[in-house]
Formats: C-alpha cells, sequence, structure tokens
DNA sequence: TGCCAGGCCCTCTTTAGGGCCTT
C-alpha cells in the first residue's frame, strides 16, 4: 500500500482565524512514497482587507483577492483534494487552526490528524541554527521552492523538509520516516527522551 | 478606545517567565 501525505500551507490575513482574519491563499503538495505526485494552489477571496504589514510579507494584495475564487470554492476544492490523506505542516498548530475554521463554515470536519514538521525538526534537527523553515531549507541545502510566504513554495519546502527529516531518522536511528503515525506520535515525545523512545521501538 | 494567540520548550523552573514559530 503507498504511503501518502498531504503537506498543506495557509497564507492568512493574521494569526488567529476568526471573522476578520482568514485564509487568503492554500498550497497543498501530495507525497507518495517519497515523491511529490500532485499540487493544488489557490488564492481565495473571504471578503476581509489585507493589512500592510501582511501584504509586505506574503506579496498577496487587497487587488489580488478581488479577483480571486470564493473562499467556500477554494476551500471545498482543497477539501475533496486532500480527502482523508494525513496531514503535515511546519507548525500545524497554525495551519491546523485554519483549515479546521475553513472547513466549519463549510458544515465540515477533519477526519486526518496533523504532523508537523517544526516539532519533529526541533526533536530531530537540534543542531541547527533555528526551526523557521527558510532557515531549515537553507541549512540542510534543501532544493529552493519560489518565493518564501507564498503558500505552494512553502508547502515544498516543508515537504522537502519533512523528506529529509525521514532520511535523518533513517541514518541516525535505523528507521522509516514517513509513516504518520509514528511521525505524530514522535512529535509528541518530549524532545529530551526522543533517543531513548528510538531506541526502544520494536523494530 | 484599546485590546490583540497559543502550544511548545528551556531554565537562573515547577508557587514562572520568556523565547520560538506560524501570518
Amino acid at each position: 500500500m503507498k504511503q501518502r501525505l498531504a503537506v498543506i500551507d495557509f497564507e492568512t490575513t493574521g494569526i488567529t482565524p476568526g471573522p476578520g482574519c482568514r485564509a487568503t491563499e492554500i498550497g497543498i503538495v501530495l507525497l507518495e512514497d517519497g515523491q511529490i505526485v500532485d499540487r493544488y494552489q489557490s488564492l481565495m477571496n473571504a471578503g476581509v482587507r489585507v493589512p500592510a504589514m501582511i501584504e509586505q510579507l506574503t506579496g498577496i494584495s487587497n487587488a489580488m483577492l478581488r479577483s480571486a475564487p470564493p473562499v467556500a470554492q477554494v476551500m471545498r476544492e482543497a477539501a475533496d483534494f486532500v480527502g482523508s490523506t494525513p496531514l503535515v505542516a511546519h507548525n500545524a498548530s497554525f495551519d491546523s487552526k485554519f483549515w479546521d475554521y475553513e472547513l466549519a463554515q463549510l458544515g465540515r470536519s477533519r477526519p486526518q490528524a496533523f504532523a508537523c514538521t517544526l516539532l519533529l525538526s526541533r526533536r530531530l534537527l537540534p543542531q541547527a541554527p533555528d526551526h523557521k523553515l527558510g532557515t531549515l531549507t537553507r541549512w540542510a541545502g534543501l532544493p529552493a521552492t519560489g518565493r518564501a510566504h507564498r503558500a505552494l513554495a512553502d508547502a515544498e519546502m516543508a515537504a522537502n523538509l519533512l523528506l529529509h527529516l525521514g532520511v535523518t531518522l533513517r541514518q541516525r536511528h535505523g528507521r522509516g520516516a514517513v509513516d504518520h503515525g509514528l511521525l505524530c506520535k514522535l512529535q509528541k515525545v518530549p524532545a529530551a527522551k526522543v533517543a531513548q523512545y528510538l531506541r526502544e521501538l520494536p523494530a
């Protein structure tokens, strides 16, 4: 059976989802057995203004969103694209809040768990200078994927980081990497106890 | 008007505080 994972990234108008703070763009990368096999990306218009600071950060302007498809249409397509495929994001506590909020506007809910490349990289790459997605990408020598802080480029960066974490797991601990269940368990293990946890995993 | 997150992790900790990370 093929191991599929959906790596997602949102651009938004702020930090906490709500009536005045919505998603503006989503990028999704589908991985199958360690290869990118499909992508989804769209801007979305939720009828909220993009603050100047966010426009500067992402390059996503109010003018771009005026001509973007409605948020409900985009989120329906995104949710259908992902289906029940296990999810991954960098700092998943952020993207999962927006994923859940936007799905709730459609009367839908999320059936699957999120794995988090931020939590995993803190455990498996503690020697990195920091654990920002861009820093980890440069530090690990991973490919440039486009403009940072655009959804598909960031989702591809996170996907490449996930694959790198898999290589790290195999090299250092003799464990296969992209088993979503293992990743979800590993990201909850206290950082100081990760080595012990991996040693004690059944072969 | 003024306010503005929250989970994780470390340590000069646990009766707490502050930095990290996402936009």
